[in-house]
DNA sequence: CGGCAATTTAGAATCCCTCTAAGTTATTGA
DNA sequence: TCAATAACTTAGAGGGATTCTAAATTGCCG
């Protein structure tokens, strides 16, 4: 559907942030940037690859993730203790997150906005600020 | 404010939630609660009491440190995957978190507004707004 | 004090994730 | 074009944090 989109090919991607365009990162670029933005984890990601019949080992899928995370493709968001997502919207924006389900979803970066924040400690700079709305069963 | 009463003392504060003061539970209590506020992850607390003299074992910790939290006397900080944090201020605050060395500080609650937050979606509601303020080295 | 449910515990198990060492593949440059 | 080489992939072992299990202990009530 949308790879009639100048610069959205997964090759084009990969060559832009240096990374060797390999048949496992091609095939995990196009599961990730193919269809809008996503918030997966390393097993799902996997899954869908072996879905999809691309041989790719669970090492490789870290490693690619953490690479596209390094690269600037992805972003991480923590959640919960023990299990990383990784979000291709790396756009500033933030999050609600459903407790019972563990699914994670933006935010439009204009509907949080984040006031008087204090200085950093000397010596020491702000990388990100991360919201997590955290949301349960309404009444 | 999580605690208005000048008397602060373990026994009274595990009564007060419904938990049977036992030995360990009250130790624990005393290392968490008897020092001004705190942010500890399991294995520190664990070794804390140890060091005391307290003969607890790791798996009690992390019941006391769950039951303490769903009881309300402590929050739980999640901002590295694979790792817990759990802080003994329950108030309304948030958190400066130092990546290079792993700890984490309150920033006092009047030090941050969250403004334009969107409803929760439908059948929800907003249990908690975490806002985490990540240090890198800086210039 | 006796009885019972709550609690604690050691150790095994589990869950994510990383590492290692060996095999494979893309790229480079002659 | 075709090695040579460096980058990449992988299975399986390894590791850290946490949870589970089943048995022993302990606090609490009458």
């Amino acid at each position: 559907m949308s790879d009639l989109r100048p610069y959205s090919g997964a090759l084009e991607r990969l060559r832009r942030v240096g990374l060797r365009p390999t048949r496992q990162r091609l095939a995990l670029a196009r599961l990730l940037f193919d269809k809008g933005h996503r918030h997966v984890t390393a097993e799902q990601l996997h899954g869908e690859a072996v879905a999809a019949a691309v041989r790719v080992s669970l090492a490789t899928v870290y490693n690619t993730l953490h690479q596209f995370t390094a690269a600037g493709l992805l972003s991480e968001v923590v959640v919960e203790p023990g299990r990383s997502y990784f979000d291709t919207n790396t756009d500033d924006h933030h999050h609600f997150y459903f407790e019972k389900t563990g699914v994670l979803q933006d935010i439009p970066g204009d509907h949080v906005v984040v006031k008087q924040l204090p200085e950093p400690p000397p010596g020491t700079e702000i990388r990100r600020v991360d919201v997590i709305v955290r949301l349960g069963a309404g009444t």
